[in-house]
DNA sequence: CAAAAATTTGGGTATACACCAAATTTATTC
DNA sequence: GAATAAATTTGGTGTATACCCAAATTTTTG
């Protein structure tokens, strides 16, 4: 029982649900891109690829790292590389389903799919939590977008706000 | 008959059509915010008035007005007032239709129109005129925003280009 | 025409994003 | 297990945007 109820915390834990605060706002486009590269590619990431993968010096990625760290959402261990903090992990998760409510929304307005995941891709970093959360539940809460399966940790419950214990 | 050529003339001069190269990504957010207040304004406009209506100091908005007019979309005269070029009008047009274009389609996903206003305020600069274009197609071409009237200049015929004679 | 108001200029700050070169740390290879 | 190679970080620079203040300039007004 005791361990069913610390099993619940960690799900709520890891949820965009859990943090209730953010606005969607928090990070200028290319810090989106480094963490939305750095979930996809999932556990402990490299400099290097991340470098190569957004096509920038390694030492602008070192730079970058070290603030989206400072701002909790990486941990950093210095020359090893970084991973997602359960904040990084909750807040990305945001930012994944952002772009694709977002890019599949411009499919239904005449763009293809890659049109429109480029298009958002300039643009996202300024669309509010609050737009999407309504544009989420105005379209019934879609599974899949054009980007793959919409996760949807937090649309299907806006009413709901759990926060965790302090 | 010399008198109509010349009018049609003036006619194309002044709509978006007549500009077939620009992306829709050339201004940043705050430029965008100049070119829309100055075309709303009408006429010539003063420093004095911008720097109230986009609550910033008059310096900055005389460095920013100064930029403009290096781009080509302003007519600057010093101590004066600006008011836009053919280009800047006919940019400036399309600007609002974005801007319309985009908020009214919020509209349609449970943003009220203050909401929807707002928040295509923050990222319109990041969509181009190709995508203003197809979700203006798609939308059959709506005739009214929820910021006032929607200018169709460019968006009834987008197979059409015409070019100004150089 | 002198004082007041508007505008511009010069100088300074901050953020975001990028690069290069040099220093440091980790990994590899002999 | 050192020497070399590769990866990473640090320090220094540069560009672009956008903002402010103070001082100089121009225009307006009383």
């Amino acid at each position: 029982m005791a361990n069913n109820k610390y099993r619940f915390f960690i799900f709520l834990y890891m949820n965009e649900q859990s943090y209730p605060e953010f606005t969607g706002l928090e990070l200028s486009p290319r810090k989106v891109d480094y963490l939305k590269f750095i979930l996809e590619k999932g556990g402990t990431v490299r400099t290097t690829e991340i470098s190569s993968g957004l096509q920038v010096d390694p030492s602008t990625t070192s730079k970058t790292l070290n603030e989206l760290a400072n701002a909790g959402y990486l941990n950093h261990v210095p020359y090893r590389g970084v991973d997602l903090t359960e904040l990084g992990k909750a807040y990305t998760q945001f930012l994944i389903r952002r772009h694709r409510i977002l890019s599949l929304l411009l499919t239904h307005y005449g763009l293809s799919s890659e049109e429109a995941c480029d298009e958002v891709s300039r643009f996202e970093a300024f669309v509010s939590r609050d737009a999407v959360d309504k544009i989420c539940s105005s379209m019934g809460h879609p599974m899949f977008g054009v980007c793959g399966e919409i996760s949807h940790g937090k649309c299907l419950h806006e009413e709901t706000h759990h926060r965790l214990p302090e």
